[in-house]
This record gives C-alpha cells, structure tokens and sequence, in this order.
RNA sequence: GGUGAGGUAGCUCAGACGGCUAGAGCGAGGGUCUCAUAAUCCCUAGGUCGGGAGUUCGAUUCUCCCCCUCACCA
C-alpha cells in the first residue's frame, strides 16, 4: 500500500504520571503505526506533553517551581514510562513551545479573518483572595438540585445534576476556601454555527468515525454551542495577540490539538532523517488534498474536541481534515473504575515493579481491543488466564516443543509445507492484516492463536516425536516452526520483543515487508539457531501487586483539581472529599464481608475468651478465624455448620500464636453475644453487601 | 430530563437481507499423550439471544412499548 501518515495520539496532561488508562490508547496506536511500518507505509507518530492551563500552573506554583520546569519534568517522565512499554514516537514534544505559539495565533487569526469569532461579556466566580476567575473543578460547594455538600462547579457526583457554578450553594474557592464573588469578564467566542455544515460534512463523510461514534457527534452537531477560547489571567498558556482582547490567554483546549501540528513540524525541522522546512511539512502533510494521511487516536472522553471543534479549526485554517479518528474507551479494573481508594489506579510505574513484562499488557490489550468505544476491562483474572492460555500454553510452548524436535529431525530442514497448515497461516496473515487496517485487533489475535492451535494439534496427531527424522515428521516440524514465523509476523507489531526472539529462534528473517508477496514458508531453511522465547505463565500473587493497599481518600486540600477534561482518557473518578463522621460508600466498599459457613470451632489453649474456628468461605482453602466469643459459646460444636459473615479482607493477625485469617461479625459483648448469622439458602463466598 | 450506544453461555465477544440442532475463545468438569513451560490433545457445558406486545407460515434477528447499563449534554 506505502502510503504516508501522520498518527497522533492524545496529548498526555504534563500534571501526572502514566497509567494503564493512558496506555491502552498508547499501546494501541504504537500497534497500528508499527503494522503500518511493518506493510511498508511511512509513518510518523506524533505525540507531546499538554501544557498549559489552569490545573499545571496552580500545581507548578504549590511545588515551588515556574510552569515550564513543572511540565519539563512529568514530560520526561511521561516519556520515559512510555518508552518502557515499547511505545515509540517520532517526537514527544511539548505544546508550550515556539511552534505552537505560532500556530496557535495563525489558526486564530484565521478563525478571526473568516469573521468567526465574536466577543461576549461572561459571569464567572472569581476569587478575591486568589485573584483569579474559578474553573468549575475550582469551586466547591453544596449542590443547588440535591443538597449534597462538597461538590464541585460543573456538577453534582450525588444527583448528577449539571449546573452552572454560580448556582452552587456556599461555594468556596479549592485554593484557599474563601467565597468567590460573581464577576463579568469579555472572552472570545467562536460561531460554530457558521461552519456547522463544514463539520457535519466532515462527521458525516465515510471512514472518518465509526458508526456509532458518528451518531453521538451528530447528536451534538443538532444543539451546537459556541465555544470560547480564551482565558483571564493569571494563566499558563499562550497569550492572545490581539488587541480587541487585552490581557487574555488563548485556551489550552484551542492550543492542545494545535499541538500535533507543531511537534509534527518540530520533529521534521529538527529531529528527523529527512529534514523538512515548516513549508515542506505543511505542503507534504497538512495540505488540502495532499495524499498523506491524517489520523488521531483519542479517548472517548475528549471526542467533542476532536471531532467538532478541531475539522472546524483546520478547516478555517486551510488545512486538510483528519481522515480518520480512532475512538476508544476507557479502561477499567476488575470491572470498575480506576479508583485510588481502591488501590486500583494502576500507574506506568506499578505495573513494571511487580516484574511482569511490558509486552504482556500490550498482548493483553491487543486481545481485547476492537474498532469500538467500549469500554475495556483489566481483570486480573482474565489478564492472567489469556497470558497464560495464548502465550504460554499455546504459543510459546509450541515453539518450545519444535525447537526441541528440530535438532532430532537433521537441521537444517527445507521441506515442503503440510498444505492444511500452509493455508492456515497465509490465511491469518491475510485477515490479520485486514483486522489491523479496522483496528480490529482482538481479531489478530485470534488468528495468530488459530494457527498455533492447528499446529499443536497436528503434533499431537503426527507425534513426530516417535520418529523425527522420518519424511512426515520433518515436513511437519518444518511447517510448524515456518508457522510461527508467520505468528510471529503477524503478532510483530503487538510484541516487538518476544516476536523478534521467535523469528531468530528459527533462523528466520523479519520480512521487510508483509502485505504483499510476503510468504513465511519461502525463505531460511529452519533451523534452531537460539532458544526459542519463553512466557512464563503468570503467577496470581503477582498479579495481585497490581492492586495497591487501599488508600485513605485524600484530603480535599489535597485534590488535584482538573480542569474541564483532561487530555488523556481513562483519568481517574476524584475521590469525594471526606464528611466526618460520615464514610462513603467507597470506604464501605473496601470492607469485603463474605458468608463462611463453620467447620470446626475449638477452644484456644491459655485462653479463655478465644475460639478458634475453621471456615468454609467459598474459597479453595478453609480459613483460619480467631474470635473471642468463647463466653458466648461454651459448646463451641453449637457452631459448626452455621453460616456466618467474615471480613474476608482484613489482615491476617496472630492472637495466642495461631494466625488468624480475618474477623466474624457478631453482636452484643461477651458473654452477652451472638454471632451474625445467614440462612442456609446463601452459599459460603457470597459477598455481603 | 434530552441525545447516543448497548443488553446473546460464568467471563470476553461473534452472528443472523427473519427460517436447518444460536457459535468461538477463555474459565469449569471428565479423560489422554509425554516432544514441550504440570504445557498439548479429546469430550462435556444445554444460554427464556433484557422483559412485554405486534408484523409474519416462522423472530433472538423487523416494528412499538418498557426495564436496565454506559456515555455525552442542558
């Protein structure tokens, strides 16, 4: 195909570090930019630190350190983390550079030129004490619809209702907690009205969003607002250079997708092989009618941006549209939100310090990633069973049995292929490279599994083990490691690392280019030049230090207030500031309270208030409880078989030398006391909640 | 409240211009080989295809209503 793009990931917000969130979109890009590389397209994949606004500038102030230091460093960080899960950009520059500055005011003056933007005098709270207008995560207060205190300027997390944060009931200021006042500021606006016909013609037109991506924007589209793209001092970002707005700032969301533009431009001039001028890049790239192809990868979360706002913008340019963006959705753990109260906010830095590899996750998010915008979920469980299934089982471990019937066959082998296997492989290369052009990653997956299945199931009908040098065996053996040649293609772009060891472990070639004429039974002869990779199969305690030790909700002075969305999806729910005396539900949801029915109930030695009991909490092993109801229950056979609820989830605590694995609930003090029990009807394991 | 998406086996999902016994992978249960990472391979799972009504010879697939989930928005 060879043809060129630019691909774009979301700008990661310079105020935090990289999660698993972040790296589903990531990972998920630098799989499709390296099966594009792999079929011959040059590519270049743009990407940068987001950094300007509200949020960066009020954080640098608290660190002690000016804007561009703050964002320097999460910029490198950001990078590094990035770097460490095999994604590979061209550029990671920063949209708080000259570039962006430039372009920023060319795509306003355009926006101006074409008589878009118009003035509009707006309310906002403003804090006296800050000197500085509020974004709504600034302002907290009581919602006006429902009462609930501590809730922030856009919108209650209890009701749910949206407002206006002027409607907020005593609202104060995060910063320092004064009540702002209401004060009117003119800010520029853009009349997207005007252009409405412009965007709907770029929603609408083929292969730019996906069908029902298309259908949430046009909803949008029908009820356009206006859109103002300025903000008062103080500010980090770009100031305004016109004279009709003194003193404004162009806002970071006008200037966050600018970015692409100009770290693509930065990276030509400055970084690449082929150097380019500002006016050759724009020509080969960003021209209306150019060849080269513009693509974004987003989350969900920052659509409107993407895919309202910005074909406006390019348009009002002069520029080319985007030709494609890539929507997806967010990432959940265990089949909830990231959340640090439960320890599931998973970071970059979690995730390699329990020792798993990279590549895992990239395979584990290619197995579950399509075209779509569902959202994805990280359960621990299913991580572990899809490695250890795929990978392990069914991959690796063919590969590992070949390469230890190959030297017994007589190396090299240059054979003719088993038709049935031949055809399977060429066959997945050929959808897989489909699936990859529709994002349909899951579905590559799946092909490379399919041609390992057949291969082991050929091994186990041939047995080439009973007689390896024999003609059958030796065809086989051949077709199977030539097979994971062709695996090894096709999963190239997923993991880089253990497709590259597996190639080599057969003394096979990476082919310079696999969508056409590409056929892995041609070629090397096979021969074990290397041990083939190994997947070690997951064990689940180690997946189990994914998961954080709950931590306590923050404080509200804590809470890094975010403004309006961030640029990254997948960001994680704010955690609701604390009420004393009052827990949410949150807290609640941390004690995991089980039915365990009694096995056995025996006095503790030397103590006269302690029972020890064996449980049966639905669990492969029966758990140890300690509880000191001996005075309640003198005949502690009185318990056996009742079924009663555990705290699952407490750590364990030795009392009189025996460890016990969690505490009973009961009620009333000893010897007055009587242990919480269920109906026979609820099996030991079910959660109560 | 409005708009959009979706609700198919324990889990992740396929599928059907309406029609044979609704599929796959994983998990689970049983069995098997031993070249290989206690891996492979074989068999098994009987799920009201969210609920109700309608159109039809026939709907899980079409229409309508309802319920639930998710997202965006006022």
């Amino acid at each position: 195909m060879s043809e060129r793009l630019l691909v774009t990931s979301a700008l990661p917000y310079a105020n935090g570090s990289i999660h698993l969130g972040h790296l589903v979109e990531y990972i998920q890009t630098d799989v499709y930019v390296r099966w594009r590389r792999a079929a011959g397209d040059d590519v270049t994949y743009v990407c940068a630190a987001d950094s300007h606004g509200t949020p960066i500038e009020v954080n640098a102030a608290k660190a002690g350190m000016s804007p561009k230091a703050f964002v320097e460093k999460y910029r490198a960080e950001q990078h590094a983390d990035f770097g460490r899960f095999g994604v590979e950009f061209s550029t990671y520059y920063t949209t708080d550079s000259p570039e962006n500055a430039r372009w920023a005011n060319r795509v306003y003056r355009a926006l101006k030129a074409k008589g878009l933007i118009y003035k509009k005098s707006v309310e906002q709270l403003h804090c006296e004490h800050d000197r500085r207008f509020l974004p709504d995560r600034f302002v907290k207060g009581t919602c006006p619809k429902c009462g609930s205190p501590d809730q922030y300027g856009d919108g209650c997390e209890k009701c749910n209702a949206i407002y206006d944060p002027r409607e907020l009931k005593e609202p104060r200021c995060v910063l320092c907690g004064n009540a702002p006042v209401v004060r009117s500021s003119d800010h520029a606006y853009v009349d997207l009205q005007k252009v409405e016909p412009e965007i709907r013609a770029w929603v609408e037109a083929p292969g730019h969003l996906e069908p029902a991506v298309r259908e949430q924007v046009k909803g949008w589209l029908a009820d356009l607002q206006d859109w103002c793209i300025t903000r008062d001092a103080p500010y980090f970002g770009f100031p305004l250079d016109d004279p009709e707005f003194p003193g404004k700032f162009l806002y970071v969301w006008l200037d966050a997708p600018i970015g692409y533009i100009a770290s693509a431009e930065h990276h030509f001039a400055e970084e690449s092989k082929e150097r380019l001028t500002p006016a050759e890049f724009e020509a080969r790239y960003l021209a209306p009618g150019t060849p080269a192809r513009l693509e974004h990868f987003i989350g969900k979360d920052i659509l409107r941006f993407h895919a309202v706002f910005w074909p406006a913008m390019l348009r009002a340019a002069g520029l080319k549209t985007p030709d494609r963006e890539a929507v997806h959705g967010h990432l959940t753990v265990n089949g909830e939100k990231m959340s640090k109260s439960r320890g599931t906010f998973i970071t970059a830095r979690t995730y390699l310090d329990t020792g798993l590899d990279p590549e895992l996750l990239r395979y584990f998010y290619a197995a579950n990633l399509g075209p779509g915008i569902s959202d994805l979920d990280l359960s621990l469980e299913e991580f572990r069973n899809r490695v250890n299934a795929d990978l392990a089982n069914n991959i690796a471990n063919l590969a590992s049995r070949v390469a230890a019937l190959v030297p017994r066959a007589g190396e090299p082998l240059d054979e003719a292929p088993e038709p049935a296997i031949a055809e399977a492989t060429r066959a997945a290369l050929d959808a897989g490279s489909r699936a990859y052009l529709a994002l349909e990653l899951r579905e590559v997956v799946r092909q490379a599994n399919l041609v390992a299945g057949l291969c082991n199931r050929r091994m186990q009908e041939a047995k080439p083990w009973e007689d390896p040098a024999s003609p059958a065996s030796r065809a086989l053996l051949f077709s199977a490691a030539k097979a994971l040649a062709g695996v090894a293609v096709l999963l190239g772009p997923v993991m880089p690392g253990f497709c590259a060891k597996l190639l080599a472990a057969f003394g096979q070639a990476r082919p310079e280019r696999w969508d056409e004429g590409y056929d892995p039974f041609a070629g090397a002869p096979v021969r074990v030049a290397e041990k083939p990779p190994q997947i070690a199969r997951v064990d689940a305690k180690v997946v189990e230090k994914l998961i954080a030790p709950a931590e306590p909700p923050k404080s509200a002075k804590g809470a890094s207030p975010a403004e309006g969305a961030a640029k990254a999806s997948a960001r994680p729910a704010a955690a609701p500031a604390p009420v004393p005396g009052v827990i949410q539900y949150e807290d609640f949801a941390r004690v995991e309270l089980k039915v365990a029915q009694v096995r056995s109930a025996e006095k503790v030695e030397k103590a006269d208030k302690l029972l020890k009991l064996t449980v049966d909490a639905g669990e492969p092993e029966p758990r140890t409880i300690v509880a000191g109801i001996a005075l309640a229950y003198p005949d502690p056979q009185a318990l056996v078989g009742k079924r009663i609820v555990v705290v699952a989830n407490l750590a364990p605590r030795a009392l009189r030398g025996i460890t016990s694995q969690g505490m009973l609930l009961a009620a009333g003090e000893p010897p007055n006391l009587t242990v919480v029990q269920v109906g026979d009807s609820i099996a030991p394991g079910t959660r109560v909640k």
